[in-house]
DNA sequence: TATGTTCCATACTGATGGGTATGATACAGA
DNA sequence: TCTGTATCATACCCATCAGTATGGAACATA
Protein backbone atom coordinates (compact mmCIF):
# COMPACT_ATOMS: atom_id res chain seq x y z
CA UNK A 1 0.00 0.00 0.00
CA UNK A 2 2.09 2.86 -0.96
CA UNK A 3 1.78 6.20 -1.88
CA UNK A 4 -1.14 6.67 0.67
CA UNK A 5 -3.43 9.21 0.66
CA UNK A 6 -5.99 7.91 2.44
CA UNK A 7 -7.57 11.43 2.82
CA UNK A 8 -8.08 12.00 -0.64
CA UNK A 9 -11.72 10.89 -1.07
CA UNK A 10 -12.88 12.47 1.77
CA UNK A 11 -11.09 15.89 0.30
CA UNK A 12 -12.62 14.92 -3.14
CA UNK A 13 -15.70 14.95 -1.39
CA UNK A 14 -15.74 18.37 0.68
CA UNK A 15 -14.52 20.01 -2.78
CA UNK A 16 -16.88 18.41 -4.50
CA UNK A 17 -19.80 19.49 -1.98
CA UNK A 18 -18.30 22.82 -2.24
CA UNK A 19 -18.58 23.43 -5.51
CA UNK A 20 -21.98 21.39 -6.03
CA UNK A 21 -23.35 23.80 -3.15
CA UNK A 22 -22.56 26.61 -5.37
CA UNK A 23 -23.57 25.62 -8.97
CA UNK A 24 -25.21 22.50 -8.84
CA UNK A 25 -24.48 19.31 -9.65
CA UNK A 26 -24.62 19.47 -13.55
CA UNK A 27 -22.87 22.65 -13.75
CA UNK A 28 -19.74 21.35 -12.23
CA UNK A 29 -16.92 19.18 -13.77
CA UNK A 30 -14.79 16.23 -12.70
CA UNK A 31 -11.87 18.66 -13.67
CA UNK A 32 -12.87 21.25 -11.30
CA UNK A 33 -13.23 18.97 -8.80
CA UNK A 34 -10.40 17.76 -9.05
CA UNK A 35 -8.12 21.36 -9.27
CA UNK A 36 -10.05 22.49 -5.58
CA UNK A 37 -8.63 19.13 -4.35
CA UNK A 38 -5.13 19.37 -5.54
CA UNK A 39 -5.06 16.71 -8.21
CA UNK A 40 -6.48 15.92 -11.98
CA UNK A 41 -9.20 14.09 -12.79
CA UNK A 42 -7.20 11.31 -14.06
CA UNK A 43 -6.12 10.74 -9.97
CA UNK A 44 -10.50 11.58 -9.61
CA UNK A 45 -11.29 8.26 -11.21
CA UNK A 46 -8.84 6.55 -9.12
CA UNK A 47 -11.24 7.09 -6.36
CA UNK A 48 -14.19 7.26 -7.56
CA UNK A 49 -15.84 5.57 -10.43
CA UNK A 50 -18.27 7.92 -11.78
CA UNK A 51 -19.49 11.35 -11.44
CA UNK A 52 -22.61 9.90 -9.92
CA UNK A 53 -20.23 8.26 -7.01
CA UNK A 54 -18.73 11.59 -6.12
CA UNK A 55 -21.94 13.19 -5.99
CA UNK A 56 -23.24 10.39 -3.05
CA UNK A 57 -20.17 11.05 -1.53
CA UNK A 58 -20.39 14.76 -1.35
CA UNK A 59 -24.10 14.07 -0.24
CA UNK A 60 -22.76 11.62 2.82
CA UNK A 61 -20.25 14.48 3.69
CA UNK A 62 -23.20 17.13 4.35
CA UNK A 63 -25.02 14.84 5.79
CA UNK A 64 -22.86 13.71 8.07
CA UNK A 65 -21.45 17.45 8.85
CA UNK A 66 -25.05 18.91 9.65
CA UNK A 67 -25.65 16.12 12.16
CA UNK A 68 -22.25 16.81 13.52
CA UNK A 69 -22.97 20.52 13.83
CA UNK A 70 -26.51 19.75 15.49
CA UNK A 71 -25.54 17.75 17.91
CA UNK A 72 -22.28 20.57 18.83
CA UNK A 73 -25.22 23.14 18.99
CA UNK A 74 -27.28 20.81 21.68
CA UNK A 75 -24.72 19.61 23.57
CA UNK A 76 -23.69 21.91 26.08
CA UNK A 77 -27.37 22.51 26.91
CA UNK A 78 -28.95 19.75 29.19
CA UNK A 79 -33.19 21.05 29.72
CA UNK A 80 -34.99 19.26 26.86
CA UNK A 81 -37.26 22.34 25.89
CA UNK A 82 -33.89 24.10 25.64
CA UNK A 83 -32.07 21.89 23.29
CA UNK A 84 -35.45 21.92 21.47
CA UNK A 85 -35.45 25.65 20.66
CA UNK A 86 -31.57 25.76 20.37
CA UNK A 87 -32.25 22.95 17.18
CA UNK A 88 -34.95 24.67 16.13
CA UNK A 89 -32.97 27.86 16.31
CA UNK A 90 -29.97 25.98 14.46
CA UNK A 91 -31.99 24.84 11.37
CA UNK A 92 -34.35 28.03 11.42
CA UNK A 93 -30.49 29.97 10.94
CA UNK A 94 -28.97 27.78 8.40
CA UNK A 95 -31.86 27.16 6.31
CA UNK A 96 -32.33 30.71 6.12
CA UNK A 97 -29.01 32.06 6.18
CA UNK A 98 -26.96 29.79 4.50
CA UNK A 99 -27.15 30.01 0.45
CA UNK A 100 -24.92 27.07 0.31
CA UNK A 101 -26.95 24.61 2.22
CA UNK A 102 -30.30 25.80 -0.01
CA UNK A 103 -28.35 25.15 -3.09
CA UNK A 104 -27.35 22.08 -2.36
CA UNK A 105 -30.53 20.77 -0.74
CA UNK A 106 -32.27 21.88 -3.27
CA UNK A 107 -30.18 19.98 -6.05
CA UNK A 108 -30.01 16.85 -4.02
CA UNK A 109 -34.01 17.08 -3.52
CA UNK A 110 -34.06 17.49 -7.69
CA UNK A 111 -31.89 14.47 -8.26
CA UNK A 112 -33.40 12.50 -6.07
CA UNK A 113 -36.66 12.36 -8.12
CA UNK A 114 -34.71 10.67 -10.75
CA UNK A 115 -32.20 8.48 -9.10
CA UNK A 116 -32.76 6.02 -6.55
CA UNK A 117 -29.56 6.13 -4.39
CA UNK A 118 -29.82 9.78 -4.05
CA UNK A 119 -33.37 8.87 -2.75
CA UNK A 120 -32.57 6.85 -0.29
CA UNK A 121 -29.71 8.58 1.29
CA UNK A 122 -31.65 11.84 1.64
CA UNK A 123 -34.52 9.86 3.66
CA UNK A 124 -32.26 8.20 5.47
CA UNK A 125 -31.37 11.92 6.60
CA UNK A 126 -34.65 13.39 6.79
CA UNK A 127 -35.51 10.24 8.79
CA UNK A 128 -32.79 10.44 11.11
CA UNK A 129 -33.33 14.34 11.64
CA UNK A 130 -37.27 13.68 12.16
CA UNK A 131 -36.32 11.30 15.02
CA UNK A 132 -33.69 14.09 16.93
CA UNK A 133 -36.42 16.40 16.30
CA UNK A 134 -39.46 13.88 18.46
CA UNK A 135 -36.60 12.28 21.17
CA UNK A 136 -36.28 16.24 22.08
CA UNK A 137 -40.35 16.54 22.22
CA UNK A 138 -40.54 13.49 23.76
CA UNK A 139 -38.19 14.34 26.55
CA UNK A 140 -39.30 17.69 26.87
CA UNK A 141 -42.75 16.20 27.56
CA UNK A 142 -41.19 14.29 30.03
CA UNK A 143 -40.73 16.60 31.88
CA UNK A 144 -43.90 18.61 31.87
CA UNK A 145 -42.28 21.45 29.42
CA UNK A 146 -44.49 21.14 26.69
CA UNK A 147 -47.51 18.87 25.25
CA UNK A 148 -47.81 17.43 22.32
CA UNK A 149 -50.47 15.22 20.99
CA UNK A 150 -49.65 13.47 18.52
CA UNK A 151 -45.73 14.14 18.59
CA UNK A 152 -44.74 12.41 15.12
CA UNK A 153 -47.14 14.22 13.39
CA UNK A 154 -46.68 17.62 14.93
CA UNK A 155 -42.79 17.03 13.88
CA UNK A 156 -43.71 16.16 10.36
CA UNK A 157 -45.84 18.89 9.62
CA UNK A 158 -43.41 21.14 11.74
CA UNK A 159 -40.39 19.78 9.38
CA UNK A 160 -42.19 20.26 6.33
CA UNK A 161 -42.72 23.99 7.13
CA UNK A 162 -39.24 24.28 7.86
CA UNK A 163 -38.41 23.14 4.52
CA UNK A 164 -41.04 25.97 2.93
CA UNK A 165 -39.15 28.29 4.91
CA UNK A 166 -36.02 27.13 3.56
CA UNK A 167 -37.51 27.72 -0.33
CA UNK A 168 -38.95 31.09 0.88
CA UNK A 169 -36.01 32.39 2.11
CA UNK A 170 -34.51 32.30 -1.59
CA UNK A 171 -37.05 35.04 -2.44
CA UNK A 172 -37.94 36.85 0.51
CA UNK A 173 -34.34 37.96 1.90
CA UNK A 174 -36.31 39.90 4.69
CA UNK A 175 -36.96 36.46 6.15
CA UNK A 176 -32.95 36.69 6.96
CA UNK A 177 -33.14 39.56 9.44
CA UNK A 178 -33.02 38.06 13.07
CA UNK A 179 -36.10 39.44 14.44
CA UNK A 180 -37.99 37.92 11.51
CA UNK A 181 -36.03 34.48 12.30
CA UNK A 182 -37.52 34.64 15.96
CA UNK A 183 -40.69 34.77 14.50
CA UNK A 184 -40.51 32.11 12.00
CA UNK A 185 -39.10 29.43 14.75
CA UNK A 186 -42.08 30.72 17.30
CA UNK A 187 -44.65 29.49 14.08
CA UNK A 188 -42.55 26.51 14.10
CA UNK A 189 -42.85 25.76 17.66
CA UNK A 190 -46.75 26.57 17.29
CA UNK A 191 -46.78 23.89 15.12
CA UNK A 192 -45.59 21.54 17.86
CA UNK A 193 -47.64 22.75 20.41
CA UNK A 194 -51.09 23.26 18.45
CA UNK A 195 -50.99 21.37 15.55
CA UNK A 196 -53.44 18.71 16.63
CA UNK A 197 -56.30 20.62 18.11
CA UNK A 198 -56.11 23.35 15.54
CA UNK A 199 -56.67 20.09 13.42
CA UNK A 200 -59.24 18.74 15.44
CA UNK A 201 -61.11 22.32 16.11
CA UNK A 202 -60.76 22.51 12.21
CA UNK A 203 -62.98 19.33 11.14
CA UNK A 204 -65.58 20.12 13.90
CA UNK A 205 -66.15 23.14 11.44
CA UNK A 206 -66.80 20.98 8.48
CA UNK B 1 -47.74 37.17 -42.62
CA UNK B 2 -47.86 33.79 -44.24
CA UNK B 3 -47.87 30.74 -43.09
CA UNK B 4 -49.62 31.00 -39.81
CA UNK B 5 -48.93 28.92 -36.97
CA UNK B 6 -50.13 30.98 -34.21
CA UNK B 7 -50.61 28.02 -31.98
CA UNK B 8 -46.59 26.62 -32.71
CA UNK B 9 -45.26 28.70 -29.60
CA UNK B 10 -47.98 27.68 -27.48
CA UNK B 11 -47.86 24.23 -28.40
CA UNK B 12 -43.79 23.70 -27.89
CA UNK B 13 -44.32 25.61 -24.30
CA UNK B 14 -46.83 22.61 -23.44
CA UNK B 15 -44.79 19.94 -24.75
CA UNK B 16 -41.88 21.08 -23.00
CA UNK B 17 -43.91 21.59 -20.33
CA UNK B 18 -44.91 17.49 -20.01
CA UNK B 19 -40.94 16.71 -20.93
CA UNK B 20 -39.11 18.75 -17.95
CA UNK B 21 -41.83 17.57 -15.68
CA UNK B 22 -40.59 13.50 -16.82
CA UNK B 23 -37.13 14.33 -16.83
CA UNK B 24 -36.02 17.99 -15.68
CA UNK B 25 -34.59 20.59 -17.59
CA UNK B 26 -31.00 19.47 -18.50
CA UNK B 27 -32.74 16.36 -19.38
CA UNK B 28 -34.55 16.92 -22.29
CA UNK B 29 -33.04 18.01 -25.88
CA UNK B 30 -35.04 20.92 -27.82
CA UNK B 31 -35.01 18.05 -30.60
CA UNK B 32 -37.13 16.19 -28.17
CA UNK B 33 -39.46 19.28 -27.10
CA UNK B 34 -39.69 19.75 -31.16
CA UNK B 35 -40.41 16.37 -32.42
CA UNK B 36 -43.06 15.87 -29.62
CA UNK B 37 -44.76 19.55 -30.94
CA UNK B 38 -44.37 17.17 -34.49
CA UNK B 39 -41.96 19.93 -35.91
CA UNK B 40 -37.92 20.32 -35.93
CA UNK B 41 -35.55 21.83 -34.01
CA UNK B 42 -34.74 24.10 -36.60
CA UNK B 43 -38.66 25.47 -35.96
CA UNK B 44 -37.98 25.51 -32.61
CA UNK B 45 -35.75 28.24 -32.80
CA UNK B 46 -38.16 30.23 -35.52
CA UNK B 47 -40.11 31.05 -32.32
CA UNK B 48 -37.54 31.00 -29.77
CA UNK B 49 -34.05 32.41 -29.76
CA UNK B 50 -32.64 29.56 -27.13
CA UNK B 51 -33.19 26.87 -24.62
CA UNK B 52 -33.79 29.27 -21.92
CA UNK B 53 -36.87 30.65 -23.62
CA UNK B 54 -38.43 27.84 -24.24
CA UNK B 55 -37.87 26.99 -20.24
CA UNK B 56 -39.37 30.37 -19.19
CA UNK B 57 -42.52 29.29 -21.66
CA UNK B 58 -43.01 25.96 -20.18
CA UNK B 59 -42.84 27.91 -16.61
CA UNK B 60 -45.46 30.36 -17.70
CA UNK B 61 -47.89 27.71 -19.16
CA UNK B 62 -47.33 25.79 -15.57
CA UNK B 63 -48.29 29.15 -13.77
CA UNK B 64 -51.69 29.48 -15.98
CA UNK B 65 -52.52 26.49 -16.22
CA UNK B 66 -52.22 26.05 -12.48
CA UNK B 67 -53.99 29.19 -11.56
CA UNK B 68 -57.04 28.31 -13.98
CA UNK B 69 -57.60 24.96 -12.49
CA UNK B 70 -57.72 26.39 -8.80
CA UNK B 71 -60.27 29.28 -10.14
CA UNK B 72 -62.30 26.56 -11.92
CA UNK B 73 -62.13 24.13 -8.50
CA UNK B 74 -63.78 27.08 -6.24
CA UNK B 75 -65.90 29.19 -8.86
CA UNK B 76 -69.04 26.59 -7.93
CA UNK B 77 -68.56 27.62 -4.23
CA UNK B 78 -69.83 30.59 -2.65
CA UNK B 79 -69.27 30.28 0.84
CA UNK B 80 -65.84 31.69 1.93
CA UNK B 81 -64.97 28.94 3.98
CA UNK B 82 -66.11 26.35 1.66
CA UNK B 83 -63.77 27.76 -0.76
CA UNK B 84 -60.68 27.90 1.39
CA UNK B 85 -61.30 23.97 2.43
CA UNK B 86 -61.78 23.82 -1.11
CA UNK B 87 -58.37 25.23 -2.48
CA UNK B 88 -56.57 23.43 0.74
CA UNK B 89 -57.91 20.33 -0.28
CA UNK B 90 -57.12 20.93 -4.21
CA UNK B 91 -53.71 22.36 -3.62
CA UNK B 92 -53.15 19.32 -1.39
CA UNK B 93 -53.97 16.77 -3.62
CA UNK B 94 -51.73 18.23 -6.71
CA UNK B 95 -48.60 17.95 -4.30
CA UNK B 96 -49.21 15.03 -3.32
CA UNK B 97 -50.32 12.51 -6.27
CA UNK B 98 -49.27 14.52 -9.09
CA UNK B 99 -45.57 13.33 -9.84
CA UNK B 100 -45.37 15.89 -12.92
CA UNK B 101 -45.99 19.26 -10.40
CA UNK B 102 -43.63 17.79 -8.12
CA UNK B 103 -40.66 17.52 -11.11
CA UNK B 104 -41.56 20.40 -11.99
CA UNK B 105 -41.62 22.82 -9.43
CA UNK B 106 -38.39 21.54 -7.61
CA UNK B 107 -37.06 21.64 -11.17
CA UNK B 108 -38.10 25.29 -11.56
CA UNK B 109 -37.05 26.06 -7.55
CA UNK B 110 -33.35 24.61 -8.52
CA UNK B 111 -32.84 26.74 -11.53
CA UNK B 112 -34.56 29.80 -9.65
CA UNK B 113 -31.67 29.58 -7.49
CA UNK B 114 -29.05 30.10 -9.91
CA UNK B 115 -31.38 32.14 -13.05
CA UNK B 116 -33.09 35.39 -12.04
CA UNK B 117 -35.67 34.98 -15.43
CA UNK B 118 -36.40 32.33 -13.29
CA UNK B 119 -36.59 33.51 -9.69
CA UNK B 120 -38.85 36.03 -10.78
CA UNK B 121 -41.34 34.14 -12.34
CA UNK B 122 -41.68 31.60 -9.71
CA UNK B 123 -41.89 34.75 -6.89
CA UNK B 124 -44.69 36.67 -8.92
CA UNK B 125 -46.25 33.13 -9.09
CA UNK B 126 -45.52 32.53 -5.16
CA UNK B 127 -46.95 35.83 -4.96
CA UNK B 128 -50.45 35.37 -6.64
CA UNK B 129 -51.37 31.98 -5.09
CA UNK B 130 -50.24 33.66 -1.56
CA UNK B 131 -52.67 36.86 -2.14
CA UNK B 132 -55.26 33.90 -3.23
CA UNK B 133 -55.16 32.22 0.27
CA UNK B 134 -55.22 35.55 1.86
CA UNK B 135 -58.33 36.86 0.28
CA UNK B 136 -60.10 33.39 1.39
CA UNK B 137 -58.90 34.10 4.61
CA UNK B 138 -60.39 37.40 5.12
CA UNK B 139 -63.67 36.19 3.38
CA UNK B 140 -63.93 33.70 5.81
CA UNK B 141 -62.73 35.99 8.86
CA UNK B 142 -65.40 38.32 7.41
CA UNK B 143 -67.73 36.10 7.38
CA UNK B 144 -67.38 35.37 10.87
CA UNK B 145 -66.00 32.11 10.03
CA UNK B 146 -62.89 31.75 11.09
CA UNK B 147 -60.55 33.92 13.23
CA UNK B 148 -57.11 34.52 12.00
CA UNK B 149 -54.38 36.91 14.28
CA UNK B 150 -51.98 37.59 11.70
CA UNK B 151 -53.40 36.62 8.01
CA UNK B 152 -50.40 37.07 6.20
CA UNK B 153 -48.01 34.90 8.62
CA UNK B 154 -50.16 32.31 8.78
CA UNK B 155 -50.60 31.94 5.05
CA UNK B 156 -47.19 32.39 4.49
CA UNK B 157 -46.07 29.39 7.11
CA UNK B 158 -49.31 27.49 5.92
CA UNK B 159 -47.42 27.36 2.24
CA UNK B 160 -44.51 26.84 3.69
CA UNK B 161 -45.63 23.44 4.96
CA UNK B 162 -47.37 22.65 2.27
CA UNK B 163 -44.11 22.66 -0.38
CA UNK B 164 -42.48 20.48 2.29
CA UNK B 165 -45.49 18.23 2.59
CA UNK B 166 -45.18 18.23 -1.50
CA UNK B 167 -41.05 17.07 -0.89
CA UNK B 168 -41.99 14.11 1.90
CA UNK B 169 -44.60 13.07 -0.59
CA UNK B 170 -42.07 12.28 -2.73
CA UNK B 171 -40.60 10.05 -0.50
CA UNK B 172 -42.93 8.42 1.88
CA UNK B 173 -46.00 7.33 -0.97
CA UNK B 174 -48.24 6.71 2.29
CA UNK B 175 -49.11 10.40 2.21
CA UNK B 176 -50.99 9.64 -0.97
CA UNK B 177 -53.88 8.05 1.08
CA UNK B 178 -57.20 10.00 1.02
CA UNK B 179 -56.93 9.79 4.81
CA UNK B 180 -53.83 10.83 5.25
CA UNK B 181 -54.46 13.38 2.65
CA UNK B 182 -57.04 14.62 4.97
CA UNK B 183 -55.15 14.69 8.01
CA UNK B 184 -52.96 16.72 5.96
CA UNK B 185 -55.47 19.22 5.11
CA UNK B 186 -56.30 19.64 8.99
CA UNK B 187 -52.76 20.36 9.95
CA UNK B 188 -52.48 23.30 7.56
CA UNK B 189 -55.89 24.13 8.45
CA UNK B 190 -54.51 24.32 12.02
CA UNK B 191 -51.54 26.20 10.99
CA UNK B 192 -54.18 29.44 9.65
CA UNK B 193 -56.03 29.23 12.89
CA UNK B 194 -53.97 28.61 15.58
CA UNK B 195 -50.12 29.75 14.84
CA UNK B 196 -50.24 32.57 16.44
CA UNK B 197 -51.58 31.73 19.95
CA UNK B 198 -49.12 28.83 19.30
CA UNK B 199 -46.15 31.26 19.16
CA UNK B 200 -47.16 33.56 21.72
CA UNK B 201 -47.05 30.48 24.23
CA UNK B 202 -44.08 29.48 23.29
CA UNK B 203 -42.76 33.17 23.73
CA UNK B 204 -44.05 33.14 27.12
CA UNK B 205 -42.03 29.92 28.33
CA UNK B 206 -38.80 31.38 26.91
C1' DT C 1 18.29 -3.09 -3.77
C1' DA C 2 14.43 -5.21 -6.34
C1' DT C 3 9.49 -5.43 -7.11
C1' DG C 4 4.80 -4.80 -7.00
C1' DT C 5 1.08 -1.77 -6.01
C1' DT C 6 -1.18 2.55 -5.44
C1' DC C 7 -1.62 7.21 -6.65
C1' DC C 8 -1.36 10.56 -9.97
C1' DA C 9 -0.66 13.35 -14.55
C1' DT C 10 -0.94 13.76 -19.51
C1' DA C 11 -3.24 13.13 -23.40
C1' DC C 12 -6.77 11.34 -25.63
C1' DT C 13 -11.63 9.56 -27.31
C1' DG C 14 -16.35 9.77 -28.18
C1' DA C 15 -20.83 11.18 -27.59
C1' DT C 16 -24.10 14.48 -26.59
C1' DG C 17 -26.63 18.48 -27.62
C1' DG C 18 -27.22 23.63 -28.19
C1' DG C 19 -27.18 26.47 -31.82
C1' DT C 20 -26.74 27.86 -37.04
C1' DA C 21 -26.59 28.06 -42.20
C1' DT C 22 -29.22 27.29 -45.99
C1' DG C 23 -32.84 26.46 -48.76
C1' DA C 24 -37.68 24.95 -49.59
C1' DT C 25 -42.62 25.81 -49.12
C1' DA C 26 -46.80 28.17 -48.35
C1' DC C 27 -49.50 31.99 -47.81
C1' DA C 28 -50.71 37.36 -47.90
C1' DG C 29 -50.85 41.41 -50.33
C1' DA C 30 -49.95 44.09 -54.81
C1' DT D 1 -49.74 36.30 -61.20
C1' DC D 2 -45.77 37.91 -58.82
C1' DT D 3 -43.13 38.92 -54.63
C1' DG D 4 -41.85 39.11 -49.94
C1' DT D 5 -42.02 37.15 -45.44
C1' DA D 6 -42.83 33.78 -41.85
C1' DT D 7 -42.60 28.85 -41.00
C1' DC D 8 -40.28 24.78 -41.33
C1' DA D 9 -36.71 20.84 -42.62
C1' DT D 10 -32.06 19.20 -43.55
C1' DA D 11 -27.63 19.17 -42.60
C1' DC D 12 -24.08 20.80 -40.29
C1' DC D 13 -20.69 22.96 -36.67
C1' DC D 14 -18.45 22.96 -32.45
C1' DA D 15 -17.93 23.36 -27.50
C1' DT D 16 -18.24 20.71 -23.55
C1' DC D 17 -17.31 17.02 -20.61
C1' DA D 18 -17.56 12.19 -18.79
C1' DG D 19 -14.69 8.61 -19.01
C1' DT D 20 -10.15 5.96 -20.57
C1' DA D 21 -5.41 4.52 -21.94
C1' DT D 22 -0.92 4.83 -20.67
C1' DG D 23 3.08 5.69 -18.32
C1' DG D 24 5.69 7.66 -14.47
C1' DA D 25 6.67 8.42 -9.51
C1' DA D 26 6.60 7.13 -4.74
C1' DC D 27 6.37 4.03 -1.16
C1' DA D 28 5.98 -0.73 1.29
C1' DT D 29 7.70 -5.09 1.45
C1' DA D 30 11.07 -8.63 0.59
Amino acid sequence: MPRAAPHMPAKLAQCAFELFAERGFDKVTIDEIATRAGVTKGSCYSHFRSKHEIVLAACSHYYRTYQQRVQAEIAPLADPLSRLRRMLEYSVRSCVIDQRNRVFTTEVFAMSLQDEPVRNGWAQFYDTVRETYVGLVLAAQAGGELQVVNTRAAVDLMLAAMEGVKMRAAFEHHIADPAEQQSIVEGLFGILTCTESGAKRASETV
